[in-house]
DNA sequence: TGAATAGTGTCTTTCAGACATTATCTC
DNA sequence: GAGATAATGTCTGAAAGACACTATTCA
């Protein structure tokens, strides 16, 4: 319980509370050639200088926080129009950075057709890293550790992600505006790291009202292999899907 | 595109930028009488001196977010040993504190059987109060404003709530150890505000693996107006919900 | 023509909702 | 015994998964 007084003066100067930096940290994930890629950074500062890292840095002052995480991803990456950006949370561990307490507000933001990274201003590197790569999925390389609590919060990120395709129509914010069935089943294949049944999914998602709409013309070319020519679809007005679309059960990476 | 030096120097001294600070606020929820309340103080001090608010403070140095929300709980009533507590997001708009830039990370807490608030040390009064009365659930009063953007938060606090309940046990958070099928029940019930089916209510949730134990025992005494003794039953180790109890479809407040 | 891809039809199992029925308990 | 509450059983329709089959297209 504290003093009453301390109380009083902490309402009106929070300076004698010790400072506190708040930053933003951006979980972006696309997909490049049917692989699903995180966005990553390496530092070229201490603390963790040469460690991999989220894009991110500190908020401006009079910046809303989804406006500093756009504003630090487009310092890495040319960003589209559309992209849809939503909150992790909050992240303040007091021992997550060694400089000083530090509380940081992770976003996580899906676009499609990102363009290859441009180092930013303190970022020695800047790369579009698989997911498996990451130790998502199955298999692939030890993850390499990434700087501060990243790690934790690319970890929630994906989980977003994948939870989200379930019972929302998300999985569109990775596709171009048309995209094929086979298009929407390769996010969520890769995604969830589990073959779907073509037929199943196909019928599956027509059967959702307004997760996608038909646009009536097919695809220039059929598979590069062979193969009918596929319908073009554009995302529908649905938000949310209704029956959802449920991961099977007890598989994942 | 900043100044490369003024990041270098943001990345030592934060002292550079304007000054936040950081706070947690907690929407805490129980069941009183079959009622679900949400525990509010009435502020005793400017800004919004006399407006109700969610229970909440400054996170104090080297504090983890989460012991900052149960201490400040804490202050407002007693908590017993078994909480729920999930973060609900950063909540950061530079307008939203009226004297400086305020960074709020908040809190969901659900328990069983909180006793009656006690003022804490900042506030004039404190008060469960039904989620009825705070524009929650069909008809009630106009719901009275909030302090800040606790109204906003509030919101956020019972949708998740409500959204948890369908995949999620955390309906047995609400409850105390041993409880009623139609105790359950009446959590779904008066969070979602639907009347459900009490036959097909039971079934489900005994077809859940893991949702709920039977304890074999039965309440001490039948229903007040006559009625079977009900069977106790206590959680079970099913932390995720499946098949999910899905909200029907179109209604809901 | 053959292989590959896109799309449709059908069957079975599971589950949700509606309703009927049985089992107890209080008054 | 009457009324109320708890628990179980049955039927129907929706949806998921498995599989067979048709329709195109490229090599």
């Amino acid at each position: 319980m504290p003093d009453p007084e301390e109380t009083f003066l902490a309402e009106y100067d929070p300076a004698a509370f010790p400072p506190v930096a708040v930053t933003v940290d951006v979980v972006a994930l696309t997909m490049r050639e049917g692989v699903p890629v995180a966005l990553l950074i390496r530092r070229g500062v201490p603390p963790f200088q040469g460690a991999w890292a989220l894009p991110g840095g500190f908020v401006h002052a009079d910046e809303d926080l989804a406006t500093a995480a756009l504003r630090e991803l487009g310092e890495e990456t040319r960003l589209p129009s559309d992209v849809h950006i939503e909150q992790l949370g909050g992240y303040g561990s007091p021992t997550r950075d060694p400089r000083m307490r530090v509380v940081s507000i992770a976003y996580l933001l899906l676009a499609a057709d990102l363009p290859d990274p441009r180092p930013g201003t303190d970022a020695a590197e800047a790369a579009w890293v698989p997911l498996r790569e990451l130790g998502f999925g199955t298999g692939g390389p030890t993850p390499r550790p990434l700087a501060f609590d990243h790690a934790a919060i690319l970890a929630d990120g994906v989980e977003r992600a994948r939870s989200k395709l379930e019972y929302t129509a998300l999985a569109t914010a990775f596709l171009p505006a048309e995209f094929t069935m086979a298009g929407l089943r390769e996010v969520y294949e890769a995604l969830w790291n589990v073959p779907l049944h073509a037929a199943n999914f196909h019928r599956k998602v027509l059967s959702v009202p307004g997760f996608v709409v038909d646009t009536g013309r097919l695809t220039a070319q059929g598979g590069g292999r062979g193969g009918r020519r596929a319908r073009l679809y554009r995302a529908g007005d649905a938000t949310s899907l209704h029956p959802a679309l449920l991961r099977p059960a007890g598989e994942e990476s």
